[in-house]
DNA sequence: CTGAAAGCGCTAACAT
DNA sequence: ATGTTAGCGCTTTCAG
């Protein structure tokens, strides 16, 4: 490797004047500055970027956090357009972008701790993560993808309003003549899981309908568990006649779960799903779906990030709520006639 | 931030002996390794990574390089699955993975100039590409998730056998009574896409049939471009029965393009994909496609670069072919009956 | 305009 | 078993 001082000795200067033309600071004489950067050609020199770090007492990286398995983040291809929004924020402010898969309960605040990186993007972390505690004291810079409390707390975050999200899915099965609904609402211990339960319930509010508490049922975010659920679902004595379902792999596999029990979708059974990932407008039907946008989240994110490393004062907590919308496509249609005949049974 | 020193100066040790401790090295008083851990404890130390790298000449990261737009790698899930596979053999050998998003002409070997990473994965290369002439004289240790000429050459790299993909393809069209086949290739300046071309030629030839130079198409992988190209192609005076896209995204946007103009897939014209992504199983029809293994492209991609990166004289060249195999699905069928009535005209 | 020296936080010889 | 001394490659005072 070729380090300064070669091209100091080779040039015949000092190390100081060979950082002064590469980091373009105060004034070298032109002759010497062109004579350094000959040799620098020459050379392929180029500075360290560890022993840059190690000086300036910052490594110029962002870790981006993805704290579950990665076979179950990459398949939420949701996830993938939010990286995409971090990497080119990231991209274009020149900071380097390590993917951190934190399993199991690896103290990912770690990786700031010893310098690796000067901030931390976290992607949907749980609530019993057992790093808050730390991250919440402010041990880092850091900025969520996601709520990580129902309540105030001093964390920086972008999230989507799930609640509204879910309220709107409720209202258009609604204005479709649904009143029994379903919802496959995720894993249990995230709190954007609870925004769509407190969502659905408050729409169902709305409307007048009860709430079915045993037409809402929680699990991962997977097309299995939403096939699985949707079966069951079916088998009960009186069957929802649509489904509102945390994601859209989730509605993907509720689908094939509705298919697989006789029923049509959206004859028998409307689906709704939640993300609109590239997948939804080209399933089978295409699919119902409320909208987030995760590229704009991951922007927002690393944004967020950027502007919270820049203050010295870690500042008042920012965060920002993304709307979502519905997209109305073909898993979706007017409940079947006689659906609810059976109310007084 | 904490050091070295200060956990040194509180347990009444040097530095020496601490370091000692942190790394396991040598024997240590276990009276005195007690009482160090104790003091890292009650201040929370760890390493500087920085430091470390810095005296160690290793960053213990790999650099994954993705030379195109953000937006095209993020839009192609392929890629996603590739990253899974990376991420996790890295994840499972504690090396760290940042992601390096190489615009325009990058030279992103500079990553590894700069020691900021010690070694490279990278994904996509061009023929074209301006960095290859200093990668192939092993100025940094790499691997290619992609062959980057046709020849032979002194680089590492997993690929899969996409000659025989399409030949696989080809063959299936074939016995369904296909004789006008279409192939939208992918961009030019990419070896995998002549090497499709190859396995197309050849398994038309195998069959008999020559090869119509005209229904053969180059251009981006996307959904955009394969809609395009398929209008294009129905308006031949003689339309091709059957499409073998280069990609999954590109053969969707091709089934789109296809009905637009007025035919049904597949009964009009059958249509293929490549990859089997996750969409395929998931689209309208359910996609015939040709399946390549991305996520252990990824695992064998990180394995290659493990080991090469373990090698003091950079050994001989390794490569690796996976094989791929046709998914039949619903997107192909029989060629429609008067296909073929006009060739003599 | 340029250079000498100190030191970022750590590890690795080489003592003791 | 433990400490001292040099650096790793760079930037930063502070002089010249």
């Amino acid at each position: 490797m070729v380090t300064i001082r070669e091209v100091a000795e080779r040039a015949g200067v000092s190390i100081k004047t060979v950082s002064r033309v590469v980091n373009n600071t105060a004034e070298v004489s032109p002759a010497t500055r062109q004579r350094v950067q000959q040799v620098i050609a020459e050379l392929g020199y180029q500075p360290s970027s560890l022993a840059r770090s190690l000086v300036r007492g910052k490594s110029d990286t962002v870790g981006v956090v993805i704290p579950l398995s990665a076979h179950f983040i990459f398949s939420r291809l949701f996830f993938t357009e939010v990286l995409r929004g971090i990497a080119e924020v990231l991209s274009d402010h020149r900071l380097d972008l390590l993917i951190y898969l934190a399993q199991d309960e690896t103290p990912y605040i770690q990786l700031y701790r010893q310098r690796r990186v000067d901030g931390l993007i976290l992607m949907s972390v749980p609530v019993d993560d057992p790093n808050l505690a730390g991250l919440l004291e402010g041990e880092a810079p850091c900025v969520f993808t996601c709520r990580i409390t129902e309540h105030e707390n001093p964390s920086w975050w972008v999230d989507a309003d799930f609640a509204t999200g879910v309220e709107q899915a409720v209202d258009h099965l609604v204005s479709l003549g649904h009143t029994r609904i379903g919802l496959l609402a995720g894993p249990p211990n995230l709190v954007s899981v609870h925004l769509r339960v407190k969502g659905y319930c408050r729409a169902l509010a709305k409307h007048g309908i009860p709430v079915p508490e045993d037409l809402i049922l929680y699990d991962d975010f997977s097309s299995e568990v939403g096939r699985t659920l949707a079966r069951k679902l079916m088998e009960h004595p009186r069957p929802p006649t649509a489904l509102i379902c945390g994601d859209d792999m989730m509605a993907l596999g509720a689908i094939q779960g509705v298919r697989e029990m006789g029923r049509r979708v959206p004859e028998d059974v409307s689906v709704v799903g939640f993300d609109d990932v590239i997948l939804a407008a080209y399933a089978t039907p295409p699919l119902t779906t409320i909208r987030q946008d995760g590229y704009e989240k991951g922007r927002i994110a690393a944004d967020l990030l950027i502007e919270l490393m820049s203050e010295a004062s870690h500042g008042v907590p920012r965060h920002v709520v993304l709307d979502t919308r519905l997209v109305v496509r073909h898993s979706t249609g007017p409940a079947p006639r006689d659906s609810n005949l059976d109310v007084g049974r």
